[in-house]
DNA sequence: GATAAATGTTTTATCATCCTAACAAAAAGG
DNA sequence: CCTTTTTGTTAGGATGATAAAACATTTATC
């Protein structure tokens, strides 16, 4: 009988929806003054009795304050997750927008993906690299203008 | 007016599910003489009676050529789905172990999840991106030890 | 402050994926 | 062959995420 994780019942982990949720709200709380339920609707693009039904669970959950018509306030455990992924999904899109070169709305899609299917030893090894690219220029040119370059090469000649 | 089914009917996109299903079949296809429902289930690590379900689904779709009892063959459809699955599981393997040196099982587990979430252009710029990498090794160095080393020095500096 | 508009909730349903339990067929092995 | 073991199916149910329709509340506007 092992596995006593708090003081609390199993704790079961997040969906990547529930994640998905965590850091709409959280992007939604710094922009605006107040988060509703419409603009989490809009931003997740599903339609409102859902986000309301999505509340409910994260409340049980101990991830956001919210009472039936009442703004939606994310508390310190839903705050932090939401931020994780947030800085999960900056790092990705850096990598497909500045190293791949992906169209912005691409990499954000596919950035929103996959925050949730990478390991924090991936993601720092990933920040590692982007870093590494960045800061070392090959004999005075530019390392990604080089990859450039070798693409257009690729391309031509296949 | 209903929705003629037979002859295209809006062929609604594969879940990712689907997809991991037509790669493990797949795999299995050229790994063994025949695949049989337990191989499927032991591979996806689900109980027989959800594949049985899910041949059904496959077959419907017109993705698997599956009569109860009976081995189980993938169509040229489905097989191109699992070929594809397969193709895009290893680029990303390959980027996770040969350039970010991430544990191998780690690595596998995470181009599983990603391989549904990449477009085919960031999947091609992916591949162009470690060719690149391997075939341009900087002044007799190779790049990959260089980053390594940088690697060594982010963490010791940290 | 009454009424209209906007916002939010409840109820009911669907779909996809998975499970357990009970049953059925096929294969193995005397 | 007949029996046991292995493999597979069916039935029935759970869960998570979604939506449409109907209803409720809050906010805005006259």
């Amino acid at each position: 009988m092992a596995e006593s994780k708090k003081a609390s019942a199993v704790e079961k982990p997040l969906t990547s929806v529930m994640e998905d949720y965590l850091e709409a709200i959280f992007d939604l709380d710094q922009e605006k003054r107040v988060v509703r339920v419409k603009d989490i609707a809009r931003r997740m693009d599903v339609k409102m009795p859902t986000v309301s039904s999505m509340l409910k669970t994260l409340n049980d959950r101990g991830l956001v304050n919210y009472e039936k018509y009442e703004y939606v306030e994310l508390t310190k455990n839903g705050a932090g997750v939401g931020k994780e992924m947030r800085r999960r999904h900056e790092i990705l899109r850096k990598f497909l927008t500045e190293i791949l070169t992906i169209d912005h709305d691409v990499a954000d899609e596919e950035a929103c993906k996959m925050e949730h299917a990478l390991s924090d030893a991936t993601l720092d090894s990933l920040t590692d690299f982007m870093e590494f690219i960045q800061t070392c220029p090959r004999a005075g040119e530019s390392w990604l203008s080089l990859f450039e370059a070798y693409r257009q090469g690729v391309k031509s000649t296949a």
